[in-house]
RNA sequence: GCGAGUGUAGCUCAGUUGGUAGAGCAUCACGUUGCCAACGUGAUUGUCGUCGGUUCGAUUCCGAUCACUCGCUCCA
């Protein structure tokens, strides 16, 4: 009964974005391509705003996490050193009679099902989620890319020019936000799981024995980013601890949240220990020790991971910012119409304040007005259909603020803010209001 | 990847027992109104997901394919 309530949830959020321009599917006009979602005109504004406050929370803020913004094709070997390369690359077949899945190299019979002994099996298939491109024109083995399946990778990669070129001291972080690609068997559910995604990573180096220490701190820090800068509600995340670790990790969490269709990884935070930067030693020849000059050590660093990713945060946001609820209206024979709104924080909506003349009459005064607020905050205006409309389609895009400059306002330098959750209005003197609207985005 | 379902206007959907399509909402214009999807008049929009087959004729029947949803699987 929940699921079906929940299910419409999701079908409601993906018109809202299909109709209003946040998320369409990728190639539509071809027929659409499998795992593959395009951003609209507010989806990338919003998208944008995200990866903002993440990187000025997680970089600009800090002087000791510093930026990278790394290729996206690496050298073959970073992704054999680490493992994503021969994870996959085994020949896989499937029993289509009970639906298992085998390695090929792993069955005593390989024309015989190890679960249910069907001889019913499907051609052995290479199964590897790493896309594949070559460099240069000539398309053979020789030349084979990958495209990254991890953004954190090359933050490991280049973790040595990194140090030496910011001075940094353990200790640091490196930070990095981009493309990642992965060929997903079964992309689902929207923009959760698709085959080319935005990741917002950052990587910190320590010494071993503070490794619980910064796992404890990162877990914090990002719990905090959510209650406080994405407004979550403690009933809509939840910590979610690893039982199994993967062989590397000394620690894992993951910071979970409930979409529509339930709950969802949306970051990890992970003790990865010595793993990624001595597989990269190993398979570079670099030694990518740390040298401590107070103690004339070489150390090498202990990682503590935090990976989010960004399109899944987005599909967070709008599934924890959308309700409908009712308002009054003039519609003939009705009270009360549904009102959908989008309760988005502030700093990430799409569009933050919008500049509505009550009258095309007074089409020319709230045009300053708009071009004056536009350098300093997401803005609109609308000047088509009755004020009533026009709010009501700010609050489908979640437009926390709407100025309505009316007839009044050019003798006495006032305008009508409307707020978009309490539909509640306040007279504010122009010379006032964008002190006002800083202080109700920012909070 | 397997199984099931779905695909008609920007959105939600109706429809054609085979004769190339409609509604509501949305959008746009004009008028009116002047603070919560108001009203009036008018206007725009579809290769009926795609390709192929059967047929005099296919959006409708058949096949394939693509996409989405759900269940299983997968998520290193």
């Amino acid at each position: 009964m929940a699921s079906e309530k929940n299910l419409d949830l999701m079908e409601k959020i993906v018109n809202l974005c299909k109709r209003r321009g946040f998320v369409f599917p990728s190639s539509e006009i071809y027929g659409g391509i499998n795992g593959f979602w395009d951003y609209g005109p507010y989806g990338s504004r919003m998208k944008r705003a995200v990866e903002n406050l993440w990187w000025h929370e997680m970089v600009e803020m800090r002087d000791n996490i510093e930026g990278l913004d790394s290729t996206i094709i690496c050298h073959p070997r970073v992704w054999k050193a680490s493992g994503h390369l021969d994870q996959f690359s085994d020949l896989m077949t499937d029993c289509r009679d009970c639906k298992a899945r085998f390695r090929v190299d792993q069955m005593e019979d390989p024309t015989r099902c190890s679960n249910c002994k069907s001889p019913n099996l499907t051609e052995p298939r290479e199964f590897n989620l790493m896309m594949k491109t070559f460099v240069g024109p000539v398309f053979d083995e020789e030349h084979t890319a990958y495209l990254r399946a991890e953004s954190c990778q090359p933050i490991f990669v280049d973790f040595h020019s990194v140090r030496i070129a910011t001075r940094q001291k353990l200790p640091f972080g490196i930070a990095q936000i981009g493309k990642a690609f992965r060929n997903e068997i079964n992309p689902r559910n929207f923009t959760f799981r698709s085959r080319e995604f935005t990741q917002m990573e950052m990587e910190f180096f320590c010494e071993g024995e503070q490794g619980m220490e910064f796992f404890e701190y990162w877990k914090e820090q990002r719990i905090k980013y959510y209650r406080e800068k994405l407004k979550f509600a403690d009933s809509f995340f939840r910590i979610y601890e690893h039982e199994k670790l993967a062989h590397y990790a000394k620690a894992a969490i993951d910071i979970e949240v409930k979409f529509p269709f339930g709950w969802g990884e949306l970051e990890g935070v992970h003790h990865r220990g010595e793993w990624d930067l001595s597989q990269h030693s190993t398979f570079s020849g670099e030694d990518l020790r740390y040298m401590d000059h107070d103690t004339g050590r070489k150390i090498m660093p202990t990682v503590i991971e935090t990976s989010v990713g960004l399109d899944r945060t987005m599909l967070a946001i709008l599934a924890n910012a959308y309700d409908e609820d009712t308002a009054a209206t003039q519609k003939e024979g009705m009270e009360e119409d549904v009102r959908i709104v989008l309760h988005l924080p502030p700093l990430v909506a799409p569009i933050q304040v919008a500049v509505l003349p009550l009258s095309k009459k007074l089409n020319e005064s709230a045009d300053t007005l708009f071009r004056d607020l536009n350098r300093h905050f997401r803005c609109e205006q609308d000047v088509t259909g009755s004020i009533g409309k026009r709010y009501r389609r700010q609050d489908e895009i979640g437009t926390p603020f709407c100025v309505t400059y009316d007839f009044e306002s050019d003798t006495d330098n006032a305008v009508t803010v409307r707020n978009r959750d309490t539909m509640e209005q306040t007279r504010i003197g122009v010379t006032q209001l964008r002190d006002f609207l800083e202080d109700a985005i920012a909070r």
